[in-house]
RNA sequence: GUGGGUGUAGCUCAGUUGGCAGAGCGCUAGGUUGUGGUCCUGGAUGUCGAGGGUUCGAGCCCCUUCACUCACC
């Protein structure tokens, strides 16, 4: 059984890693957050997050981990590109390897030798984009496996059951998530079993003991006032962190921004906001200035290993024809590894070639692009100058 | 030398009773937003080995020829 296993709280309750008191170790797991410096020009701010696994700056990009690795790099190359925190995801490590292997080899940390901060998602999105193999209840989701057909429930509680045997230091409430178009009575719907299962979730987790930390997530499409109904009822069960779902998932771009700009400031001030699944470089810049400070996306990672590449200019496809004979790196500012080393038609014969490498190199600079692009944006918040960077960051694209 | 087979896009090959020259791969250019290293979309590319004949019309039928290939001498 895939599930097998995943009952364990009790025992990590009397036998906590340190052996210290259960309160003891619970505070440690707590996150703390503190604001470090407010734009004065826009909403953006920077801060810090304290988590048992170390600090996090924000605002920050989390690569993606689906499986417990981000694709094609290891643990060492992710530090190297600045990596402070990454995802994993329920879903996923859930059906494979399942919860017997993963409380058995110590969590996702210890598994996958990776120390630092780890939020996971909790499967509510590959609900959403599996559709065919869901079936959502009042309950919860029914659903069968994509790997081999066998049939599951998640609940709200067993999300964060399974997601306390990864050992992760932010979980996701399960959350129901809509597509776009969506109609006003569908997104209603998905808000009020997302509320109904972030409590229930978060009743769970009180009663384990808060073991870590679970963010709730707003969601009502993309109506205002269902939005503001999402974000008061998620502030009223006081989460550590929250999330904005249900967006980048298919609407234009503008409603986006619209959405996140009406949603942030109806929650928390003081509680870090996460936006799920975004986004684009133009995305991160745009939202960083609304007051968002977390993001994940699988864009750097995933277009690197279909040859799409970012660069201060803009992105570029290394398989084009025009850089067969280019010996100059990718982007002429970057200081990764792979830009410090390699020529653009080297990297292009590699992607061409379907070498193994060329996964690697290009998700080590578009890693390091995201993660070097929200340093120089907290750079530019602590020093005030945050709309300035935004103008030149903009510039820069034009040319 | 004799007999058979094959010649169609860069490659591997479809192509019906003769009726607008096709596919896959490759090439080329896009796309990808809480990840199935996937996938999707668009584009370019032909002296149908060569020459002749029959026919309103030939990649297809007939003749000649060339190349490659197999078998036997």
């Amino acid at each position: 059984m895939a599930g097998a296993g995943c009952l364990i709280l009790a025992a990590i309750k009397f036998e906590s890693p340190r052996g210290s008191a259960w309160w003891d170790y619970i505070k440690e797991t707590m996150l703390t957050f503190d604001i470090i410096n407010q734009s004065q020009e826009s909403r953006a701010r920077t801060g810090r997050i304290t988590t048992a696994h170390g600090v996090i700056e924000t605002p920050i990009f989390m690569p993606v981990g689906t499986l417990g690795t981000v694709k094609a790099v290891s643990v060492e190359e992710l530090k190297a590109c600045q990596a402070q925190i990454i995802l994993g995801n329920t879903y996923h490590l859930y059906l494979r390897p399942g919860c017997e292997v993963m409380s058995h080899m110590g969590g996702l940390h210890s598994f996958m030798n990776w120390d630092r901060p780890i939020l996971t998602d909790s499967g509510g999105f590959q609900f959403f984009s599996l559709a065919k193999l869901a079936k959502f209840k009042d309950e919860g989701v029914s659903f069968q496996s994509h790997i081999d057909g066998s049939r599951h429930l998640f609940t709200p509680e067993r999300a964060v059951e399974i997601q306390t045997v990864l050992g992760s230091d932010i979980m996701m409430s399960l959350d129901w998530c809509m597509g776009y178009p969506a109609t006003r009575k569908e997104a209603m719907t998905a808000l009020e079993k997302t509320t109904l299962w972030a409590e229930r979730g978060r009743n769970f987790w009180i009663e384990q003991g808060r073991v870590n930390n679970l963010f709730g997530i707003v969601q009502g499409g993309m109506f205002a006032d269902l939005r503001s109904i999402s974000a008061r009822q998620l502030g009223d069960l006081d989460f550590p962190g929250y999330a904005i779902g249900g967006l980048s998932v298919g609407e234009p771009t503008e409603l986006m921004y619209e959405m996140a700009d009406h949603t942030v400031p109806q929650l928390p001030s003081e509680k870090p906001k996460y936006v799920m699944g975004v986004g684009t470089p133009e995305n991160l810049v745009e939202l960083a200035g609304m007051g968002v400070d977390m993001f994940d996306c699988v864009m750097p990672s995933r277009n690197a290993r279909n040859g799409q590449l970012f660069t201060a200019t803009g992105t570029l496809n290394i398989s084009n024809a025009a850089f067969r004979l280019d010996a100059s790196p990718l982007d002429a500012e970057c200081t990764c590894y792979t830009c410090q080393n390699y020529s653009r038609a080297y990297l292009r014969h590699l992607y061409k070639s379907r070498e193994l490498l060329a996964y690697r190199l290009n998700t080590i600079h578009n890693l390091h692009y995201f993660l070097d692009l929200m340093q120089q944006m907290r750079n530019a918040i602590n020093q005030g100058r945050f709309m300035a960077f935004k103008q030149e960051f903009y510039r820069k694209r034009e040319r």
